[in-house]
DNA sequence: ATTGACATGAGGTACGTACCTCATTAACGT
DNA sequence: ACGTTAATGAGGTACGTACCTCATGTCAAT
């Protein structure tokens, strides 16, 4: 007894295939109660699409693109991997790939771009940006020519995008938060933060997060103010030298953004005591290592092969209108430690 | 420009659409040569077979089965749950899944229902159960008639399974060990370590991750022999009981098996003191909770969501005979702590 | 009663692949 | 030269769905 198909339900309802055809696609010229009809024949019969067959029938192909900023780091570059590796699976079956470089914080060529890409005809965008009002207006625009919209990594809220494919920043900067304070295990001291002016709502999301973690449950410990190291290697380098210079009681540091291989350099040179604990986010070449080494503490993690996979499932779910499967599209905070390692 | 079709490899090869269909196939009746020249032309054209319309085309329908133990605990009804779940969406397109409960550590049973299944004509099982000589032979034999085997949670490191999905133990007790021992700050004091006769393996490697890591790392801290539950909440209560009893310097408890429900009341009702720290595997309703009171420190999981849709994805494969994306079957030793609670 | 609008049916082709049958050709041994 | 066997071609049908055309039926407005 294998599944129904559209022919049980012609016969199930006592019409032609060309009717429940019609039906089934939301063809005009049926009357109302010949839909009822064959609906509650579909429902008797537990009728479910063969989605696979449908789109082979209908030479369905999707048109996707993701547009990601040249970010400094190692971040999107890994992330972009990620992409490309998800597209010479079968997951991507049937659909092309386009992945677009925008400079990062020009809302102008990010908009332009997705101008483009609307005139193409896509079907579907990722977009990994900070949010604009511009930008706002142009995702309203491609969701009216029925665009499927993500957002990546980075929310946009206020828009209404289909989805938010990425971690909750603010719980990932209290995750960060107690495992320093539990790291520290009572000592007392002060907390180094080095942040980027990148992805500023990330940023301040975990800044956030790691603030109220540490006021509400460890006290004792001084967070500094955020140190800028503005996406660049000299400066990061000289304001990481000068506060590792000036606070001897140096207990943590909290490394939000990117950065994170000057720092480990950094340490690495000078020498790092035994008792500093060292937080970073993103798993990339740098803080892999450096958890191996003993460089870095922990790292929190968002998964870039699940985000590629998940983004492009999510898209096509969207262009076609179908449900998602929510627990498989969570991206998790990840802790990574040396010992989970993967 | 869409992709090149078999018609397209006929065409380029210089022969007949049968040949092409012959020699992708693997079907006898066809010349050396002639078979080198097709491939010649499918790499020169870069066809790529489309899985889905072979599918259609093949009225494939996949049977897989997944063998489970009746084992006491939350774990195994929240697979079985994540499983039902993944079955009800498009992952398991084309596919029957048959779920069969096994008393635990019955070889005979588990022997027995896997040469039904055998005999059945299953295309994949998933196993979850222990070692034994019977069941090794039972999984060659499966191998041999060609049937895609799989370990789950538990490996079957001396039988010629295809894959195994789930975490390495090991490194799943390591990383309770670094956490247990980084959350006790260098206090010092005893850890009680409560263990369960079920997966015999898995406790045995997760103990040896666990022991590995305080003896090297945390010398001050004397982890106590494991008392043994043996899965029923009497005895867990009880031997619980009096080892809290026993120990006043008590520093921490790790919880390697099942059990939990009782421990996590047992520290409810006599109160815990905020020093002391306690990890447990496997997130469930129960773990979950005690994460969120402040019951629990730590959980170490592994995603049951994850192993399911894995487990269908490498079955498939596997009869396939097509190559996985081992980026995405790795099953990642989750930390979960309340603040990255999902 | 005629017209037209609408609803429905009948039957087809197509998507890319699998798999079947039958006919034809080439290569071989005797 | 003959039969035998292996290799190949030609042409079909099928999978489940989409989408097209054309014919026919029904009903209400004129």
């Amino acid at each position: 007894m294998s599944r129904p198909t559209v022919t049980d339900i012609a016969k199930a309802a006592g019409v032609s295939l060309a009717t429940v055809d019609r039906v089934l696609n939301a063809r005009p010229g049926v009357r109302r109660q010949t839909i009822q009809r064959v609906n509650e024949a579909i429902e008797r019969i537990g009728y479910v699409r063969d989605v696979t067959a449908a789109n082979l029938a209908r030479q369905r192909r999707y048109h996707f693109a993701f547009v990601l900023p040249e970010a400094p780091g190692e971040f999107v570059p890994l992330l972009r991997k990620a992409l490309e590796e998800a597209a010479a699976s079968s997951i991507i079956d049937r659909t092309d790939l386009t992945i677009t470089s925008v400079p990062p914080n020009d809302p102008h060529v990010i908009v332009k771009t997705l101008q483009r890409l609307r005139a193409d005809g896509i079907d579907g965008v990722a977009i990994f940006s900070p949010e604009t009002p511009r930008l706002r207006d142009e995702i309203a625009h491609l969701k009216e020519s029925g665009v499927a919209v993500v957002a990546l990594i980075s929310d946009l809220p206020n828009t209404n995008r289909d989805h938010f494919i990425g971690i909750d920043n603010i719980a990932a900067g209290r995750t960060a938060g107690v495992l320093m304070g539990r790291f520290l295990g009572g000592a007392s001291g002060a907390i180094l933060v080095l942040t980027s002016s990148m992805q500023g709502r990330a940023n301040a999301e975990r800044r956030l997060g790691f603030d109220t973690v540490m006021a509400r449950q460890f006290p004792g410990i001084e967070v500094l103010p955020s140190l800028e190291g503005h996406d660049d290697p000299d400066t990061i380098r000289r304001v990481v030298s000068n506060a590792l210079d000036r606070h001897g009681d140096l207990a943590g540091i909290y490394s939000l953004g990117t950065g994170n291989g000057v720092l480990i350099n950094l340490l690495k040179e000078r020498g790092r005591p035994d008792t500093l604990v060292v937080i970073a986010h993103e798993l990339t070449h740098n803080t892999r290592r450096a958890l191996e080494e003993g460089t870095l503490d922990a790292v929190i993690n968002q998964n870039v092969g699940h985000i590629a996979r998940s983004a492009l499932r999510v898209l096509r779910a969207k262009t076609d209108d179908i449900d998602i499967l929510s627990a498989q599209e969570h991206i998790r905070i990840e802790i990574v430690l040396r010992e989970n390692l993967y």
